[in-house]
DNA sequence: CAGATTGCTTGCGAAATGCAAGTGAATTGG
DNA sequence: CCAATTCACTTGCATTTCGCAAGCAATCTG
């Protein structure tokens, strides 16, 4: 049996419904790669400085698609490759994913968050949110 | 050593930091109880409907005070309960959490979240943090 | 004082994790 | 065309975390 069977808790409640989705050490850096890092393969999100496991990696890409996170197809150009894409559920993590990681950049002494960034959240958030989503973030 | 104890990754990233702290099945639900429910004590805590164990649950609420989240003291009124309170960073987590139970709404066919609740959220979502956080909710 | 309650710990089998090494298919270089 | 390399995984294994049941001291109640 595979790593990716999870039990759902059931409570009705949608955080613990989130929860048995995102409620790991992983799953969100794995869609920040793809949600605003623009990563789309194993090879990249495998290079990401937190250093996840390749085995746990391959189970949470693989978690994500049995959700509907995310997709994936062959890569045509080069079809040892896989290309990872969010679907529109998946997508439509990035407010929830940009507020935790305001609340990273406030709280976080250490935090090496580009200040463009933090900026811009505090000042705007909904037009980062539109940013990022129309593919105008990072800017310049 | 305790359960409490576990790796930064360090990777300067606000996500990964809040994912440190955060970054798992029941931290966020005792946050829920603290911030949305009400709820103050270990025995609130334990009766929730998702059923934490009580060594797991001790573990949580030891973690949250040392990364400063919440905060304890012993009641006045009765010298074995504690009551436990969010701290400002606690408090802070508010709309980060009501960006995910927003997407558990949307996303979990099977919700069973107040309607009332998913339909402030969509139509106000800055009136219903405020409505939270002054003790306003729920409402009537 | 006897019994219940509260917050928390302990013991233990099961599951998840990190790490290193290996696998097979596809691609590249010579 | 064939050896070497790349890529996305998988496997094995030791360590950590987990859920569950039981136990505990301190406190309160009758």
């Amino acid at each position: 049996m595979s790593d990716s069977d999870r039990r759902g808790h059931c409570s009705g409640c949608p955080l613990a419904y989130a929860l048995d989705i995102l409620g790991d050490r992983w799953t969100l850096l794995v869609l920040r790669d793809l949600l605003l890092m623009g990563k789309r393969r194993f090879s990249e999100f495998a290079a990401s400085s937190e250093g996840i496991a390749t085995n746990v990696l391959s189970d949470r890409l693989k978690r994500l698609q049995e959700r509907g996170l995310i997709e994936s197809e062959p890569d045509p150009e080069d079809r040892r490759r896989v290309v990872y894409r969010p679907t529109e559920a998946g997508d439509d993590l990035l407010p929830a994913m940009v507020e935790i990681i305001r609340w990273g950049i406030r709280h976080d002494d250490d935090t090496r968050a580009p200040k463009v960034f933090a900026d811009r959240v505090e000042e705007d958030r909904e037009a980062l949110l539109d940013d990022i989503r129309s593919g105008r973030w990072p800017p310049g």
